[in-house]
DNA sequence: CTATTATTGATAATCATTATCAGTTTCCTA
DNA sequence: TAGGAAACTGATAATGATTATCAATAATAG
């Protein structure tokens, strides 16, 4: 939580009411992968003025030094969630049935890391995805 | 390149001109991730008057067969590539430079799976990807 | 307190994708 | 082989998510 505040002074950002507003829902909504639309109803309920085009820069910022993480879920639209620590090496469970999103942290990846690294690249991140049945939607299928 | 043809014949498809034409860019694309704007052009040089439509019901079609593999590299928009056998266990690097894809084959994941399935899921497919800067971009960062 | 600068919300613009629809082609069957 | 049902096509409009624009407002440094 201290790290956030850091984060946010050292990037000169000027912390308005909106932007509070839209760090609250994420802090409030730890570990769920929320898309823009829903960031911005859920702030309205805090700030009924504020608008989705404050919503997306926030989000975008807020993105850009690391204090949420942004992805792509082969669903056409970006989902935001905060950035833990030790959230480096976790993955993504997602259900074919339900679309929930669920994590799971490993960390079986450096082996493969190390290979490609002995190619010569440089590795950044990695994104890992598991498309699945959970065990609910299994049962009902 | 026969079981292309199987699954053509099995799921009732039509195959017309610019279908024809459509396969044949991704096919002289082996081992490309195409978006469906650049598949229109390639497609438009074989026959000129084909329609942006008839690629992205083409392209959508052809991934519902699993001739082709649909993906979204955190972009915005879809890129599709020729399922090769084999196909199942493979992973993109992305580079942060230049953008190229490269791929590279594994099954390390199989353990990842168990894991998962362990505890009730349902595996149908994963994604991984790493972010990375390749050799060359490495170099001249 | 005031000037500079960042931030905001409304709106229009953009971009990728999807839906619509009338005209065309293909295929099956009589 | 003709004729009709069904699939396919291209042009265009519609959609949905995101980004750009811009005048008005708010925050900060001096």
């Amino acid at each position: 939580m201290n790290s956030i505040k850091e984060k946010l002074k050292d990037s000169n950002y000027r912390i308005t009411g909106q932007r509070a507003a839209i760090l609250e829902v994420m802090m409030d909504n730890r570990g769920k992968h929320l898309s823009a639309e829903e960031v911005l109803y859920k702030a309205r309920e805090k700030m009924p003025n504020i608008g989705m085009a404050t919503v997306y820069r926030t989000l975008d910022k807020l993105a850009s030094i690391e204090v949420l993480y942004k992805t792509m879920f082969d669903e056409g639209r970006y989902r935001y969630e905060l950035c833990d620590e030790g959230m480096h090496q976790h993955h993504h469970i997602i259900c074919l049935g339900c679309g929930n999103i669920t994590e799971m942290e490993d960390d079986l990846l450096t082996i493969l890391e190390q290979k490609i690294e002995s190619k010569g690249y440089e590795i950044i991140d990695h994104d890992l995805k598991f498309y699945a049945y959970c065990p609910e939607c299994r049962y009902n299928k």
